[in-house]
DNA sequence: TCGAGATTGTTCGGATACGAATAATCTCAG
DNA sequence: CTGAGATTATTCGTATCCGAACAATCTCGA
């Protein structure tokens, strides 16, 4: 559960506490929900799949992101994850530490370092991604089965407009 | 922009690095976009919204919560806003500090902390809450308008699902 | 009344997070 | 060939962020 309120209650009181300003809620509501869920989804994966393997969200998404493009060079790996190169450097030394991941620099541009999963980064992606997928099966359930490609197209257009 | 790979180019990598696992790829894209979009928004809000006004994102929500719950208990603050306690105390230290909210003893119950908003506090959220708005409505904008409502429905169902 | 158990906010340790500054490397006009 | 400017990963300082441990407070059965 999160908290006293339900959702119902807190748009409720939402409405009327701003009732004297002109805004858009329909708006309000889509934003809202959009970080309530992703936020209420990465709790839950946090808590029911990475949990044992000692990863971090952060840590799992640039360990998937590596694993599409190895060897990937640091530069997308931060974009596709969506933090910073700063971060990125931290997490990667996190990672290093694990014996999940080697750094190493590109011969043909100096300045680049290229990431590969090492022997146990493979096998624990090829047993944690799985089930990480059946845990997404089950987040999205709820959504009907013809609408899933509608909600996936809406949520990339709202990031096309952002990012474009 | 987000890297070198755009979106269509990501999941074409993904389909073939996978091809060989059974995996459910609709599952996985509702949830993939679902957090692309929410870091994305996140992050379009942070620069050009909060930046002028120096709140982190949390620092934000934590004070947008409190100012629709006023006096908010920090147990339903944390909740709301999808932070551990632990985050919460930091959070609030900080908006303290800035002069923006005010911790209280509950007369009522002497385990729990009250939270109101400054003077300061409601000025500022009675100018930012709305330039908040209207960036949210420029980010909903490429989502059809008899689609919006669909839109935070599904991502409704999915918190609910979680959470229930 | 009273004390075992539950609840709450804080503290602590370690990892994540960012912007700014930095050093190393590359590019390319002159 | 060369050096000014661009690009990259790292370091630094500071603010989150979480789980676990903790002290204070409340609840409620005996």
């Amino acid at each position: 559960m999160a908290g006293s309120h339900t959702l119902a209650e807190t748009e409720s009181q939402i409405t009327s506490r701003l009732s004297h300003m002109t805004l858009d809620f329909e708006a309000m509501a889509v934003t809202s929900n959009l970080f309530r869920a992703a936020s209420a989804v990465r709790n839950h994966f946090e808590r029911n799949v990475l949990a044992e393997s000692g990863l971090s969200w952060t840590a799992f998404v640039v360990m998937w992101v590596t694993w599409i493009w190895e060897p990937a060079e640091t530069r997308d790996i931060a974009a596709e994850a969506g933090i910073s190169k700063a971060t990125l450097t931290g997490v990667l030394s996190t990672l290093e530490k694990m014996d999940l991941v080697i750094r190493s620099r590109s011969t043909e541009d100096g300045r680049l370092v290229l990431v590969t999963l090492t022997k146990k980064g493979q096998a624990l992606m090829e047993t944690l991604f799985p089930a990480f997928n059946r845990q997404e099966i089950e987040v999205v359930s709820p959504v009907a089965d013809n609408k899933r490609e509608d909600l996936a197209d809406m949520l990339r257009a709202i990031t096309a407009k952002i990012e474009g």
